[in-house]
RNA sequence: GGUGGGGUAGCUCAGCUGGUUAGAGCGCAGGACUCAUAAUCCUGAGGUCGUGAGUUCAAGUCUCACUCUCACUACCA
């Protein structure tokens, strides 16, 4: 048993995520998360929401309410989108609790006094319309390269060409439209990064083994380019105060409070378990053992393996408390919405309040993580998520288990047959699982989702294979005991085949396991000897077709989504 | 512009350190079966692996150039 601390990526407060957010980090979290359950470990799945920065705060204007209450708002919101997808959380936080102020003001305190913090004064566009300094993408006016009008600060959209705010032409506020803007001087503290770089590319690089390819290129690519030091507090009302004279009225920059979350949340955690959250992320408290693992998008790598390790490892380097740097990350690129990307404001994509309206969160589970995008973007389309669950889990699971369920009751009183000796049909079906439960099982431990979820599937599709080999319909009017050994294995497959899709779909895999009367203590992952689990119910178990596991998509369904949430031709 | 990922069957994607006839699922065609959600099982057709050169006994896999696409480019998060 091992013990397995597990993040996603904080999803941001200003509205439910859409699918792709969902599939490139919480949801192969929450899957990783159950797999390692089953198998034994010892597990802390943590999550929250990132509360802070520009975007919060104009959308609680843009709402009409206080940030802290519109954060209050999304944040249940948010909880309760996750719940809907069954996201298995063992504490689901925010950024903007009591602890993560408390801790993230401690670990600023101490890269300070580890010489790892600068102030330096920059030059920044302040909104008089607005009262607020404003981020460089908040800034629009006229390229002083193309002369295009609507050029951003940080880039214009006609040339391409990356800007500073500072050299826009007639620049004006993107939050107003007022062009009632200055610059003006403004006074920061910087994250010295780049003393920290010769750590951290021996770090990265002791990880090219164990990480995806997408994590440590990127890593090494901001390397190469030289890391830059990264200023870390805002001109901004909403976040965590920074102590310090002449700071008042700033706050620290969501990137520096939002990891650190992760541990507070923790602690929150703590707070209300009881847990001991220091043994989960502090070596010198106990957390020698603990694997810990975070799943991401790709956008979010560079906070991840340079930011936040900074502050880490700074944070160590000053003696006492020592606090765990990432075991193993896992990074996703993109799902996309039919190869383009997801658009609010273009009515295209699909926001996982919308989709669990829809259909159940199995079938988003299953096709997601049955695509999930490992090696590259992976394009969603409504042609084959109906493809994955007409195919894949009505046809070949669900029709499994009501084959089989409904031919025991019709011909063998609805129990398991305790008759007939398993023979050449049964050890085929023996030797494809000896072979594809490890095999699963591995796929799983290397957090190879797309993998995990194909062998599933080639292990649903094998008992049908049994099936048609063994045949007891065909038996029963001639042999009644081999009819039975067929059912009595089909049965026991049925079994199987709910454990082993527990974890991508919990719900379903609920059903099927009451429906064939497997005890909850039953369902873990300890396998043993593959043909014991083939006579693993007891003879004479009862057992009762399962309701309608899955109801097929209907090509009405798909013309009605893409009409309703954008496709192909949007 | 720079850097990184990707460009493999009609579609969505696997192919680790280069090695016999390039794989899976879906879709399609044919057959089998009839217990079952017109489901399932078997068989088959389909690819000059983005383009062009190079290294090698051998290249989807390595090198170079080009091209398309997505992402990042440090004050969006």
């Amino acid at each position: 048993m091992s013990r397995i601390l597990i993040t996603s990526a904080l999803p941001y407060i200003n509205g439910v995520k859409h699918l792709g957010n969902l599939a490139g980090s919480m949801l192969p979290a929450d899957v990783y998360a159950r797999a390692m359950r089953l198998l034994g470990h010892d597990v802390l799945y943590i999550c929250a929401t990132d509360e802070h920065g520009t975007p919060a705060e104009l959308a609680a204007q843009g709402a009409g309410v206080e940030v802290a209450d519109y954060c209050d708002q999304m944040h249940e919101a948010q909880k309760s989108a996750g719940e809907d997808f069954g996201l298995s959380y063992d504490y689901f936080g925010r950024s903007s609790a009591p602890s993560n102020h408390a801790l993230t003001q401690d670990f600023a305190a101490k890269l300070e006094a580890a010489g790892l913090i600068e102030e330096r004064v920059s030059q920044q566009i302040y909104s008089n319309a607005d009262q607020r300094y404003l981020p460089d993408r908040y800034v629009e006016g006229t390229c002083p390269n193309c002369d295009f009008e609507g050029a951003r600060g940080d880039q214009c959209d006609s040339c391409g060409k990356l800007l500073d705010p500072i050299d826009l032409i007639d620049p004006y506020s993107a939050v107003s439209g007022s062009k009632d803007v200055e610059v003006r001087e403004t006074r920061h503290l910087y994250l010295r990064q780049s003393v920290m770089a010769d750590d951290l590319r021996k770090w990265v690089e002791g990880h090219k083994s164990d990480w995806p390819p997408l994590a440590t290129s990127i890593a090494l690519k901001w390397l190469d380019e030289g890391l830059r030091d990264r200023a870390i507090t805002r001109d901004l009302k909403w976040g965590i105060p920074v102590l310090r004279d002449g700071f008042e009225g700033k706050v620290f920059y969501v990137w520096f409070d939002a990891p650190i979350a992760y541990i507070a949340a923790t602690q929150d955690w703590a707070t209300e378990t009881g847990g001991d959250w220091a043994s989960w992320w502090r070596t010198d408290a106990g957390a020698d053992d603990v694997q810990y693992v975070q799943f991401m998008g790709k956008d979010n790598v560079a906070f991840h393996t340079l930011s936040f390790p900074t502050t880490i490892i700074g944070t160590n380097n000053q003696g006492g408390d020592q606090y765990k740097l990432v075991d193993n990350l896992k990074a996703f690129n993109w799902v996309t919405w039919y190869g383009g990307k997801f658009s609010t404001s273009q009515n295209r994509g699909v926001f996982m309040d919308q989709a669990i309206s829809i259909a159940p969160s199995d079938y988003w589970r299953w096709h997601l993580m049955a695509n999930a995008p490992e090696g590259s973007d992976a394009a969603f389309t409504w042609e084959e998520f109906q493809s994955s669950v007409n195919s894949d889990l009505a046809n070949v699971l669900g029709n499994f288990v009501n084959r089989i369920t409904k031919y025991t009751v019709g011909k063998f009183d609805g129990v398991v047959p305790s008759t007939g000796e398993a023979g050449e049909h049964e050890a085929w079906i023996t030797q494809e699982l000896a072979e594809r439960l490890p095999a699963l099982i591995g796929h799983y431990e290397a957090r190879e989702f797309r993998k995990a979820a194909e062998q599933t599937r080639a292990i649903w599709a094998a008992g049908n294979e049994y099936l048609t080999r063994s045949a007891p319909w065909t038996h029963y009017k001639t042999d009644v005991d081999q009819a039975a050994i067929g059912v009595r294995t089909g049965l026991n497959l049925v079994a199987l085949f709910g454990i082993i899709a527990q974890p991508l779909i919990p719900d379903a895999a609920a059903k099927i396991l009451d429906a064939i009367g497997v005890p909850e203590e039953n369902r873990s992952w300890d396998f043993g000897d593959v043909a014991d689990l083939l006579d693993a119910l007891p003879h004479g178990l009862a057992v009762t077709p399962p309701e309608l596991l899955f109801t097929k998509i209907e090509d009405e369904q798909v013309a009605q989504w893409t009409e309703q949430f954008g496709g192909e031709t949007a």
